[in-house]
DNA sequence: ATGAAAGCGCTAACAC
DNA sequence: GTGTTAGCGCTTTCAT
C-alpha cells in the first residue's frame, strides 16, 4: 500500500494524501480530509519512512555506539539516550564496539550509509580521530575526551575531581594507606582519575607508592586480582577503585580474606552504577548522573542537527554518596 | 557526493560505479575498475543505504522491542542479538517499551515505517495481539507467550520446568515452608513459574500455603518486599525467586534481620544474569541461556526475512547453577 | 564492457 | 482546494 494507492481510492492525488498524512492539511477540505484519514485508517496504511527520508535528507534516526550494553554504565547511558531520542521523535540504533578502534570505524561508516541524523560515542579509549575528522555526520562524545579537528559536542564530567573528591574521603575517614584500582593509564580517562588520587595524596602530606597502584580494567574480575595483588606486595586500609565493578571484585576479594569491610579496609568506586546501592556493604562511590548524561547527549545531538547551534561541552557535576563500604 | 557524481568523475556511467560497487564487477574492465575505485577513495564517497533500501525493498535492519535495557536479563539479550545481527549485516534499533503496551504498540508502528526487515519483541506480559496480527513484518518473539494467528517465531525456555527443578532442589536441600515470590501471576511466565513452585511442592507431599506466596514486581525493591512481608507473616527456610533481581532483594532483606544464608534460609533465584555470581553470597539458581536467546532470536528472524522460511519454536534449555545461597 | 532509462514511495514548488 | 510533476540516490533490465 502506498500513498499513491490510497489517492486512487479517494480521487485525490497523491499530493493531498501526503499533505493531510503530514498535518499540512490546512488547505484541505474537511470533507476529503475525512474520506482520506478513513480510507488510510482502514486500509491499515504505513507511510514508507525509507521513502520519506530519502527525499527529506533525514532519517530521524542517531546512531549510539558504545564498547557493551551488559555494561551496566553504559546500559543506563543507553536507556537515557533513548528515552530522550523517543520524546524528541528520533529512534537510535544501537552498536557494541568492545572499545575496539576497528568495530568502531566499522559502525561509523554503517551509521553514515545508513544515513543517521546523527551519532554518539561512548567509551573509555582514545584515538580514531581520524575516521572522525572525515565524518561529517554530527557527533556528541560522551565520557570520552578525544582531540578533534571536527566540531565535536562533549558530555563529560570532572573525572580528576572526582577521583580527588573520593580519595580525600578515605583520608578523611582515617585512611593512611590507600591503594588504587583501574583501568589502564593509557587511556584519557584512567589517567585523569589517578592524577586526582595522586594529587589529594600528596596535598595530604601522604606519598605516592607504585606499588599500592594496580591499572587492568573496568571490570569486576580486575578489581578482585588488583585487590588480591595488593594485599600480597603492600598494606592497605583503602582503596579508591576507578569504577563500580572494580569496587565490587574488590569487596569479593576482601571478603574471601575474611577482612571487614569498611572496618579494616574502606572501599570507594566511581560511577554509581545501578547495582551498587545493592552490593553488600552498599557501595559509597562517587556519582556520575549516567542517565542524564545519554539524555543529554542526544538534547545536544538533537540541537546541532536541527538547530545546527553547537553548544561544544557540557561539564556535569559529579557528588560522592557515602554508604557502608567506607 | 553520490554515485552519479562518481560515474562523472570517472567518465563511466553510474550503472558501472554501482555494479563495482557492489562487487557485481565480472564485466568490468580492471582499468575502470581500478578507476572508480580510486575515486571512491579519494573522494571519501560513502553510498547512500537510505535510496538503496528504497530500490531493494529492505533495510538491514530489525528492531527489538524490550521493556528495559537496563535490566541485566534484558541488556544481554539485547547484546546477543546485536552480535548476531552485525555477523549477518543487519543493524538493530532499540526500543524500550517499560512493558507498556501503548509504547509496544507505538514502536510497531515507528518500525515499520522506518521499513525494518523484522521485530523482535522481548517482555514479560502477554496482550497486544490485535497489533501483532495487523502488522506483516516478520516477528520473533523471546521469553513471550502471545497467541497469535500470525506466524511469528518463538524463543522460548520450559519456565515450569525450571521453577518446578528449583523449588525441588530447595526441597531436597531440607526446606519444608518455601515461600515464592515473583511478578503478578497475570502474566503467563510468573503463571508457568507458579504452577512449577505449586507442582514440586505437591509432588513431594508439601502443601500449597497461599501465605507463602508474594506476588509483585520483578524488582530488587519486590523481592526484598516481599521477604520482609513472608518473613512477617509466615515461616520459611528456603524463597524461590521469580527472578534473580528478586533473589538479590531477597537477600538483602535476609542479611538486614540477621538470618544466615543459606543456613536458615535458603534462596533460589532464575535467569543467572550476569551479576548473580559476584552477590554475596553467590546465588544459586536456574540458568536461561540469555545472551543465546538474543542470538537465536535474530538468527531465526532473518532465516525468516531471507529464506522464508519458518521455524515456528525454539526450546532452549534451563540448568540449574548450585552456588552459595542454597 | 558499458550505458540509458525506468522506477522504488515520497514531498513540495508551482499550477490551476 | 486540489493536482501535476520533478526529483531524492540508487539498482537493474535491456541495449549496444
Amino acid at each position: 500500500m502506498t500513498i499513491k494507492r490510497i489517492a486512487e481510492l479517494a480521487n485525490v492525488s497523491s499530493a493531498t494524501v501526503s499533505k493531510i498524512i503530514n498535518g499540512k492539511d490546512k488547505h484541505i477540505s474537511e470533507a476529503t480530509r475525512q474520506k482520506v484519514l478513513g480510507i488510510i485508517e482502514r486500509e491499515g496504511y504505513i507511510p514508507n519512512g525509507i521513502a520519506k527520508s530519502l527525499k527529506m535528507k533525514r532519517t530521524k534516526t542517531i546512531g549510539i555506539i558504545m564498547p557493551d550494553v551488559m555494561n551496566l554504565f553504559f546500559s543506563e547511558i543507553a536507556r537515557g539516550a533513548e528515552d530522550a531520542a523517543e520524546r524528541k521523535g528520533y529512534s537510535v540504533i544501537l552498536c557494541n564496539s568492545d572499545n575496539k578502534q576497528s568495530k568502531e570505524e566499522k559502525y561509523i561508516q554503517i551509521l553514515q550509509e545508513k544515513m543517521v541524523d546523527g551519532i554518539i560515542l561512548t567509551a573509555s579509549e582514545s584515538s580514531i580521530s581520524k575516521s572522525l575528522d572525515r565524518c561529517n555526520t554530527p557527533m556528541v562524545l560522551v565520557d570520552r575526551d578525544i582531540a578533534s579537528d571536527k566540531k565535536v559536542g562533549r558530555i563529560v564530567v570532572n573525572n580528576e575531581e572526582g577521583a580527588y573528591n573520593a580519595t580525600n574521603f578515605l583520608i578523611k575517614k582515617g585512611c593512611k594507606n590507600i591503594g588504587f584500582i583501574s583501568a589502564d593509564s593509557k587511556t584519557k580517562l584512567s589517567a585523569a582519575r589517578l592524577r586526582g588520587y595522586e594529587k589529594a595524596l600528596i596535598d595530604n602530606g601522604l606519598k605516592i607508592d607504585k606499588e599500592k597502584i594496580f591499572l587492568q580494567n573496568y571490570t569486576i574480575e580486575s578489581g578482585y586480582q588488583g585487590t588480591m595483588a595488593l594485599l600480597m606486595q603492600t598494606e592497605i586500609d583503602g582503596v579508591y577503585c576507578g569504577n563500580d565493578l572494580i569496587a565490587i571484585g574488590a569487596i569479593k576479594a576482601l571478603k574471601e580474606k575474611n577482612i571487614k569491610i569498611p572496618k579494616e579496609v574502606k572501599i570507594i568506586g566511581f560511577d554509581d552504577i545501578s547495582i551498587s546501592q545493592y552490593i553488600d556493604p552498599p557501595l559509597t562511590t562517587i556519582k556520575q548522573p549516567i542517565y542524564q548524561m545519554g539524555e543529554e547527549a542526544v538534547e545536544m545531538l538533537i540541537s546541532m542537527i536541527e538547530e545546527k547551534s553547537i553548544k561544544m561541552t557540557k561539564v556535569l557535576e559529579t557528588i560522592l554518596v557515602e554508604r557502608g563500604s567506607s
